[in-house]
DNA sequence: CTGAAAGCGCTTACAG
DNA sequence: CTGAAAGCGCTTACAG
């Protein structure tokens, strides 16, 4: 093993030491046939002597591929990306790739800036859940042969492949749930408006009322609140007598910890609630939490499997692949209107 | 932009297209200082029709630094780890510097090899939430100038910087409580006990009933048993008649899962729980569960302040940070022995 | 089965 | 303020 602090053997520094070529060295590290036994054994004694590892950075730049992807999310932290990001880190040790993962925290330009900074890296290809709503920023990497793939919400200006989640028929279904269990009166909490899911299940959620002949009220529609105390403003504006919702869908994940936690524990058994997207211990609280299911990790094997096909050389033109959602009712969906108590 | 299928303009062709050396094109890339503004704005223009971006891995090759870390996780999707990569995150990004993350999987084979494949990209550090008992297979890499800190689990067999949590206080901590609310039959689940965050919290436990002059018998604790069937029959056997145990102490997250489903609704609000990690949704159950929380957070910022402080030239000896846990009480850890309903 | 030469796209270490 | 030369550590594309 070398001892000098800071230095790294090369391929040089084998090939002297075992009397050799560096292409003889470039053989034996890649595994490549045409190498004596008795080579071999030289080449990988003076390996494990100088106690040497390839640089793949040098690898990559003669060779035109880092074998690594950029994985940009919203927030590698919450449970929706964080499991994507496994199903897409799984894809790719299988294929001996790395990722590169960062989050956008929902900002286009933190979006375009690591996305760009992976292309400076030269990543072979990018899944994205993207923030911003123009991604022509791509196109000179497009052109130059970068892979990417679209997850949860569109490309927009360009074309490109992506795997969404069926956000309208989700959204229908969870509202269909809450009419067919008795409600007319039906509060919707989504994120803003621009952000297209969000979009989407607003628009499923009218349809839904729509198709069972009921009127939509604007005071039951909240959009972009999201934070605890806005969403608790607005259960409490939503439940009052003046509005008198009986039955609250909400958009995503976070909004529905909101109204969970806006609702008293009284209220929690007379307002009935679907949430978009599960929920740890979802089943533990009671009543249960009846929601609208993605799956993350279905949308993360997908896109990678689609960008692999395409770092493979497929060149379809782009695809566009929706995955459907599947309610879950434990309880919280099926209170029906008047009821005194859970 | 270049319009060439494939092809990518490097800093020569910048620097033809412009009428300059290639020295003066990386000065401007670069934001170096001495180049004249009419040569600025050539160089600029020329980048921008051409659609350059720099190639890092060339930059790294010739700098020595690749300005990325890696970062490996027992598993990329849980909240532990995946909040422990936002810190990460968070700070490398401060720091112009992007992560790799991976997971190991529990599996020090595994661990080995991602650990060692970083190594071959060349990062700068290594962040690790080790799985294997013995490190020395990096001795070569840290002597060739790698930083590495380790979180969660110090090293093994090699000295290194590591970030841990106070596991012993913690699991006392949570022991004590129950103590203090009227039990003396108290349950220990954990990991197995050769995790060594497993180990220090059976210890925690442990000390906890001796200091209050408690018996243990070896029935009231089980190792291993983390998986939700297991978990389940351990609690049944736990809460029998024949054991009787009024408490338990459960050791990680998985497991706290695990006990609350095991528990029927009755048992819920009748034998006192502590989970060691919140869970999301804790508040809100009932009754509200009480736990022991560590700061995913607070380890990763650490980790990743000691990681580049080494990088920036800190030879000091390695270090031991140890993060003290924090009890948050909300009603299953607060339940008497013998009460009759919640 | 083996190797010599060139080159991937940058930066370093100079010189002027 | 600007640039020519060399080199980072590999692989490519040959040749023998």
């Amino acid at each position: 093993m070398s001892t000098h602090y800071g230095a790294r053997p090369t391929m040089n520094d084998v090939a002297k030491r075992a009397g050799v070529a560096p292409k003889t060295v470039s053989r034996v590290v890649n595994g490549e046939p045409g190498v004596s036994e008795a080579t071999l054994a030289r080449v990988r004694a003076a390996i494990a002597e100088l106690g040497f590892r390839r640089n793949d950075g040098a690898r990559s730049l003669r060779s035109g591929r880092t074998a690594s992807i950029g994985l940009l999310l919203e927030d590698i932290a919450d449970p929706f990306s964080s499991q994507l990001n496994r199903a897409v880190e799984e894809a790719a040790r299988s294929r001996g790739c790395l990722v590169l993962a960062g989050s956008s925290a929902e900002d286009p330009v933190r979006e375009r800036e690591l996305a760009l900074t992976f292309c400076s890296r030269r990543v072979d290809g990018l899944i994205v859940v993207p923030a911003g709503d123009d991604h022509r920023y791509l196109l000179p990497e497009l052109t130059a042969g970068l892979a990417a793939v679209f997850v949860d919400r569109p490309a927009r200006r360009i074309e490109a492949d992506a795997v969404l989640t069926d956000n309208v028929g989700g959204a229908r279904e969870g509202a269909a749930h809450l009419i067919r269990h008795g409600h007319r009166r039906i509060g919707f909490l989504g994120d803003l408006p621009h952000i297209p899911t969000a979009a989407e299940r607003l628009r499923g959620y009218r349809e839904a009322m729509t198709g069972a002949g009921l009127p939509v009220s604007p005071e039951w529609i909240v959009m972009g609140s999201t934070g605890p105390a806005e969403v608790g403003a607005a259960v409490e504006r939503l439940t009052s007598a003046q509005v008198g919702v009986t039955a609250v869908l909400a958009g995503n994940n976070r909004i529905t910890v909101g109204v969970l936690r806006a609702l008293s524990a009284q209220d929690r058994g007379r307002i009935a609630v679907v949430g978009f997207d599960d929920l740890e211990l979802a089943d533990l609280l009671s009543p249960g939490l009846t929601v609208v299911v993605q799956d993350p990790e279905a949308l993360g094997r997908a896109a990678a499997e689609l960008l692999f096909g395409r770092l493979a050389g497929d060149r379809r033109p782009p695809r566009e692949l929706r995955f459907r959602t599947r309610l879950v009712a434990r309880g919280s969906g099926e209170i029906r209107p008047g009821t005194a108590c859970g």
